[in-house]
DNA sequence: TTTTCATCTTGACAGTGCTTAGATTGTGCA
DNA sequence: TGCACAATCTAAGCACTGTCAAGATGAAAA
């Protein structure tokens, strides 16, 4: 067959952009290869000529979150330096970034090889909590600045996920409510 | 084709358990109802006179493992009673359920149709919790009990998932750790 | 005994991930 | 400029999946 889009020019960008949208809106669930393929325009051979196969190309999607997410406590850590809202305002980010895609919470996480080590966005919060919360007083003994790094990172993790259940939260006042209640944990 | 088991007998609850060995071992995601007509030495169709559908045996096996997670919430409450050794108790006891079971965690909740108020364990936490916290201290404004008491169980939650993130937490001294995770929390 | 009905098998269909063989075409090198 | 190469694509097909419809089986009710 002789056609004059015989390359697509941009497969993988595109199947990696359709990708996205599809998990924004159906998760990750019913997603396939092929419909992909096909809202591409493409046979559904096509996209492993770009992906090994179809965890390769969750991957990559993965990825391409991650830096979003990373990109967003980053950009915190910038604008508030050492100063002692940093950490409030991480952890907002945090859950606001999840809160405004439910979806990803699950991509990103429901896997079992995931690791701080390997994990910027993780070493990043702990990383910054850690010298935060050493630096409040010098003499915390070092297991119980750990402790309360991974409280910490524990309650902003957690309330990311109950913020999606039905009912946990009171949603027309995210902001404040949020704020209250990582104000529970003190140093 | 005649034989002396054309009719199990008890397929529905070997479908269940077998079910709950799989997902133990290998996860959610590689299970397949023909796999475990298989197993159970019976027809590919077969689970379909017991189970509308994959999502209503899934249903099933989620239920059981909730009804699980919930007598062991139950059992440390009827336990502890209304002592401020409840909450600690209930988390650690939360935690532990999870971190023997990794797998169930992603399972039970990697999904949108969740309620606080249709999902028994939830209601059961934050009901003790709020039990406990407002009657701390009597004058406590309300939102600030709802606060407190929403820190509490994303901190659980939380950490139920974060201890199954590899390099997270010294899973050596898991008992310690979370004793000390959750009492980063005071009220 | 006969009938009924839940339970099972057989056979099929559409959809899935993925492989292999070959077609197409942009790109760099002679 | 022409040609070979390599990246990218299609076509065809395999093994697997969930699920349905039609019919077989047999335990229990009539």
């Amino acid at each position: 067959m002789k056609t004059d889009t015989y390359h697509h020019g941009n497969l993988k960008e595109e199947l990696i952009e359709k990708g996205l949208e599809y998990i924004d809106r159906y998760g990750t669930e019913s997603l396939s290869m092929r419909k992909l393929a096909e809202t591409a325009g493409v046979s559904p051979a096509a996209p492993y000529a770009h992906f090994k196969n179809k965890e390769a190309f969750l991957t990559a999607i993965r990825d391409y979150i991650t830096g979003k997410f990373h990109a967003t406590l980053q950009e915190t850590v910038d604008r508030c330096g050492d100063s002692d809202t940093v950490l409030s305002e991480l952890g907002k980010n945090y859950v606001r970034f999840f809160y405004a895609n439910p979806l990803y919470y699950q991509f990103l996480f429901a896997r079992d090889d995931i690791g701080v080590d390997t994990y910027p966005p993780f070493q990043l919060f702990k990383g910054c909590a850690e010298k935060v919360i050493a630096g409040v007083s010098a003499e915390t003994p070092a297991e119980a600045v750990r402790a309360k790094v991974i409280a910490l990172w524990s309650l902003v993790h957690g309330l990311s996920s109950v913020v999606t259940i039905k009912g946990a939260v009171d949603t027309n006042h995210l902001e404040e409510e949020v704020g209250r209640i990582l104000g529970a944990i003190r140093f």
